[in-house]
DNA sequence: GCCCAGGTGAAGT
DNA sequence: ACTTCACATGGG
């Protein structure tokens, strides 16, 4: 078991705060199978404690502890408004994950319209039907199939269950395997990153900002689901009518650089209140 | 059975 | 450019 020294995080909260979706948690412990990998984690006060089937996965990359400005954001962002800073208060220690591209964009193609729990067993179903089986000690999972995979047998999506999005999912695996580089992507501004991203089939508004936040390192990307809406139309706009994503233009312009922040806070907080 | 779900794309205005 | 609507299906 290794440890790594921790300070601003909370590992419970990150992990279910809906950026993620194939995790589970088994005694004190979280099962995350991410890519080929699954990781083992738990957290003890301001340590963490892991393992991983894979032994040169970056944890602290993956749970977005490297480069740490976290306090400056987080004051940043309070600043910008009330909600926030008591999303930010009662969930300190949220952060942003850094997930894989590929598997970012599939798992949000999938989430569309759906709910969290289906899009956990859309995933496993895509998992167990396209990948290779994992074990970690006792624990066994299925990675998650690169584009080619899927789109080479694309007619096996059928028995995941995704509804209408298979057809998005099919259609977006086959652009990508082909000519899609999401590295370069990366390297665009904001505007141009999100044209891109929009082009594949399924990727909308609201799930291209999820792309760009949680795997390609947009930090100004502003997510706006049916939470967001309501949350947003609550508290900032009056109860105004504003179209998803126009809040969203709103949402980057009132938090600016670190709007994704910001957004992630406030989606977390709107569904907490919710379910309690 | 009814309503909702981390929306998208196409059609109509 | 903005609004409306169909879409497949499981969870609560």
């Amino acid at each position: 078991m290794k440890s790594l020294a921790v300070s601003n995080f909370n590992l419970g909260t990150t992990i279910d705060s809906g950026q993620i979706f194939r995790w589970e948690k088994v005694d004190d412990f979280y099962y995350v199978t991410v890519g080929n990998s699954v990781l083992k984690i738990k957290q003890s006060g301001d340590r963490l404690l892991y393992e991983c089937s894979n032994s040169r996965f970056d944890v602290e990359n993956f749970l977005g502890l490297k480069n740490d400005g976290y306090a400056g954001i987080m004051e940043s962002i309070s600043a910008s408004g009330k909600i926030v800073a008591a999303a930010v208060t009662a969930h300190s220690g949220l952060r942003l994950i850094n997930q894989e591209p590929w598997e970012c964009t599939a798992s949000f193609i999938c989430s569309s319209f759906s709910n969290i729990k289906r899009i956990r067993g859309n995933l496993n179903a895509i998992a167990r039907v396209y990948g290779q089986k994992i074990t970690l000690g006792d624990y066994s999972s299925h990675s998650f199939p690169a584009a080619d995979v899927i789109s080479k047998k694309s007619g096996l999506l059928k028995a995941c269950g995704l509804g209408y999005r298979e057809k998005y999912l099919a259609a977006s695996s086959q652009r990508i395997s082909k000519d899609f580089d999401f590295e370069k992507i990366r390297d665009s501004n904001y505007d141009a990153a999100k044209t891109q991203m929009m082009s594949l089939p399924g990727v909308g508004s609201k799930v291209a900002d999820c792309i760009l936040l949680f795997s390609l390192g947009f930090t100004e990307a502003f997510p706006v689901d049916v939470w967001m809406e309501r949350i947003m139309k609550k508290h900032y706009l009056g109860s105004r009518k504003m179209a998803a994503s126009k809040i969203a233009d709103y949402g980057r312009q009132k938090f600016g650089k670190h709007a994704g922040y910001a957004q992630q806070f406030l989606y977390h907080y709107a569904r907490k209140l919710n379910s309690n």
